[in-house]
DNA sequence: ATTAAAATCGGGTACGTACCCGCAATATAC
DNA sequence: GTATATTGCGGGTACGTACCCGATTTTAAT
C-alpha cells in the first residue's frame, strides 16, 4: 500500500525553500537563527502546503515531557461522586501518556481547607506543565490559580466556576440552567396547591453552587406563574441521623409538602428518611448518578436525577490541557456539559462504556 | 527532563534476550522465522516486562496504511439526521489519519433499496480493511454483510442492528428501552381519560425498528396498568400534506386523543399540524436532536425529544475499528448508547462540544 | 561427504520531526 | 587592516518500531 501522496512534510518544505530540515524546523518553532528574509519564504510555502505537522513523529523525537497535575476531592465513604471524574482522568492518561504526557493526581478531603492548601502548595513545588482542579474552596483556589497565573501555568476548573480567574477553560454544567430544569421536573405533572422544598444538604462548602442552583430553580417557578410556596431546609451535618432529624423537624411543621428538591447528590439521604416515614407519594429530584441514588430511582422514592457527565468533565479537561500545551491549538474556554435527565427507565445505559 | 524510565521497549527485550530487534520484532508480529526456543525466551521477557509497544513509533514505521469504508444515508432535505453520524465520523477521521488510516465515505438513499446495494458493491470493489455501516435495509445489509465476513472484513453496525450476523460490534440505541422510556415520559403527567395515538410516519422502511420501539412502549402502558385506548396511524408518505391529510382524519374519527408518540424524527409534522390546528394541549413526545424538533420543543408543542447520541455512535464505530485493525484490541460487541430525553430546558446543552 | 534447501537470525535503513553541534558568513570593535 | 562576536544555516543523529536484504546455521537429500 502506498502512503497518501497529498501529504507534505518538513522535508518536502525544505526542498521547496532551498534550506534545510533545520531551518524549517526554527521557523515553526518560532526558534532564533533565521533571517527575515528566508523565515518568510518558509512561512510562505508552509501556508500553501497547508503544513500539518505530523504529531505522531513530533511527540516521538520530542525529548520534552510533559506532566499534568490533577487537584480533586478524595473518594470518600461518605459519597463517590468523584470516582467518575478520577476515570476520566485516568481514560485521558492512558490515552496521551504515549504522547510523553505524565499525570500526577493529588487529592484533597472536602472536609478540610487545609488539605486542599497543602496540595496546592506541593503541586506549585513539582513544578507542572498544566493543572486540572475542582474549585472546591473559593478562596484557597484563587489564591492557588493566581500563583499559577504567575508561574504561566494553565489551569482548567471542572465541575464548578470562579469566573474571573483567567482559566485556560471551564468544563462543567451552567448550574442555574441545571435548578431551572430541576423545577420543572418537580413541578412537571405536581397540582396546583401544596408547598415545595428545597433542600441544601453540605458541610457549609460549595456554597456558591448551591445559590446558583437555587436560583435558576425559582427562576423557573417566577417564569412558570408557580407560585407554590417554598420551604428551605438547610442541613450543615451529612449524617443520615442529622439529616433525618432536621426533616422531621420540617415536617411537623409543614404538612402539606409535596415535592422536594435536593440541591446536591445527597438525595439519597432524603430518600432514605422519605421510605421509612412512608412518604413515597411526595415527588423527589436531586442530583448525580451514584449507586445509593440508583437504588431509590428504582424503588420509585426519587422521580428524577440529574446529572452533568462528571466522567467526561474530567476527560475533556484533561484533553483541554493536552491540546494547548502539545498541539498548542486555541480552545474553547467555556464548555457547558449537557444536563442530563435519568430516570428508572434510562439509568441503564448511563454508564461508562468501554471500547 | 527525562524520559520515562519505565518504559522497555524492542531494543531492552533484543538486549536481554541476546538477540537482535528484528528478531524480537518477528516475535511480536507473529511472523514465521524464529524457532521455538528463542520465541518462548523473547515471549517470557515481553511477559515479565509488561512490554507496550510505543503506537506512535509503530504506526510511524509502519507502511502498512488501513482503508475504512463508511455507508450511511445521504444527508437528505427531508431530515438531517444522518448529519450528526457523518459529523463523527469525520472527528473520528481527523482523530486517526495520523495513524495512517483512510476514510471513504459511501452515501445511499433511504428511498431506493437499490442504491445501497451499489454503494455497497462498489465497497467490495475497492477492498477496504474495515466497514461501519448503519443497515437500514436489511436484507440488503445480509447480503453485503455476509460477503464481508467471507472476506474477513470486520463491519461495525449504528443506529439499528441485525443480530446473528457477527458484526463487530452495535453501537446504537436500545430500541424497546427507549419506547418504553417514550410512554414515561408521553404519560407522566396524563390524566386517567384520553387516547393515545402512535404514530409511524416512514416509507415503509426501517420497519424492524418501529416495532421494537412499539413493543416497549406498549410494555410500559401495560406494566404500569395504563388501560388508555392506543390509536395508530402508520403514514407511508413523509411530506407534510400526507402527514396533514392522515392525521386530520384519525382525528375526526377520536376527538378526545390526549397524546401522542411518534416512533421517529419526524415528530416536527405533526408538531406543525398540532399548531396549525390549534392542538397544542396534547402532550407530544418524539425522536431526535433536529433542528425542526428543537423548533417546536422550544414553542412548547413537543414535550420531549428522545435522543441516542448519533454523534458520537459513528464516532464510537469508527474507533472499535481502528483498536481492533491497528491495535489487535478485543472490544466490546454491544454497547447501547444512552437514552437521552431533550426538554425546552436542557436543549441548548445538548450540542457537540468542540476541544 | 557434498550440495541444496530451509530455517534462523542480524544489520541497517526508513518513518517525520526535534535538536545538538559546528561551520561559514557577516557584523562589530580596535 | 586584523581579531572577535554574532547571526544564519546545514549535517547528522536520535526517538521506537517496521521491515527489507542478505548472511549464517541447520536440516534434508543425494
Amino acid at each position: 500500500m502506498e502512503k497518501d501522496p497529498t501529504y507534505f512534510g518538513v522535508k518536502e518544505i525544505a526542498r521547496r525553500a532551498n534550506v534545510s530540515i533545520a531551518t524549517v524546523d526554527r521557523v515553526i518553532h518560532n526558534r532564533t537563527g533565521v533571517s527575515e528574509k528566508t523565515k518568510k519564504r518558509i512561512n510562505e510555502i508552509i501556508k500553501e502546503l497547508d503544513y500539518q505537522p505530523n504529531i505522531l513523529a513530533s511527540r516521538l523525537a520530542s525529548k520534552n515531557i510533559i506532566i499534568l497535575a490533577v487537584l480533586i476531592p478524595r473518594v470518600s465513604e461518605e459519597t463517590d461522586f468523584w470516582s467518575a471524574p478520577l476515570h476520566g482522568v485516568q481514560r485521558a492518561e492512558t490515552e496521551i501518556k504515549p504522547y510523553g504526557i505524565q499525570t500526577i493526581t493529588f487529592f484533597f478531603d472536602l472536609n478540610d481547607e487545609n488539605s486542599f492548601e497543602t496540595q496546592a502548595n506541593l503541586i506549585l513545588e513539582k513544578g507542572v506543565n498544566g493543572v486540572l482542579l475542582s474549585p472546591s474552596f473559593i478562596a484557597q483556589s484563587i489564591r492557588f490559580t493566581e500563583e499559577c497565573r504567575r508561574l504561566k501555568i494553565p489551569f482548567v476548573f471542572i465541575d464548578s466556576n470562579i469566573p474571573q480567574q483567567h482559566s485556560l477553560a471551564y468544563i462543567g454544567p451552567h448550574l442555574f440552567k441545571s435548578g431551572y430544569l430541576g423545577a420543572k421536573l418537580l413541578t412537571y405533572r405536581k397540582g396546583e396547591e401544596g408547598k415545595i422544598l428545597v433542600v441544601n444538604i453540605s458541610k457549609e462548602i460549595e456554597n456558591y453552587n448551591y445559590l446558583q442552583i437555587e436560583e435558576g430553580f425559582r427562576s423557573y417557578l417566577k417564569e412558570n406563574h408557580l407560585n407554590f410556596e417554598i420551604i428551605r431546609a438547610d442541613i450543615n451535618e451529612t449524617d443520615y441521623l442529622s439529616v433525618a432529624r432536621n426533616l422531621t423537624q420540617v415536617f411537623t411543621k409543614n404538612e402539606d409538602i409535596e415535592a422536594i428538591f435536593v440541591t446536591n447528590s445527597r438525595v439519597f439521604s432524603v430518600a432514605t428518611f422519605l421510605e421509612n416515614k412512608h412518604k413515597k407519594e411526595i415527588a423527589l429530584v436531586g442530583y448525580d448518578f451514584l449507586k445509593e441514588n440508583i437504588q431509590h430511582l428504582n424503588t420509585g422514592t426519587i422521580d428524577f436525577l440529574i446529572c452533568h457527565k462528571p466522567e467526561e468533565q474530567a476527560y475533556r479537561a484533561m484533553m483541554v490541557l493536552y491540546h494547548t500545551l502539545v498541539r498548542g491549538q486555541q480552545v474553547e474556554k467555556t464548555q457547558y456539559m449537557p444536563i442530563d435527565i435519568i430516570t428508572r427507565e434510562n439509568q441503564e445505559f448511563y454508564q461508562i462504556l468501554p471500547i
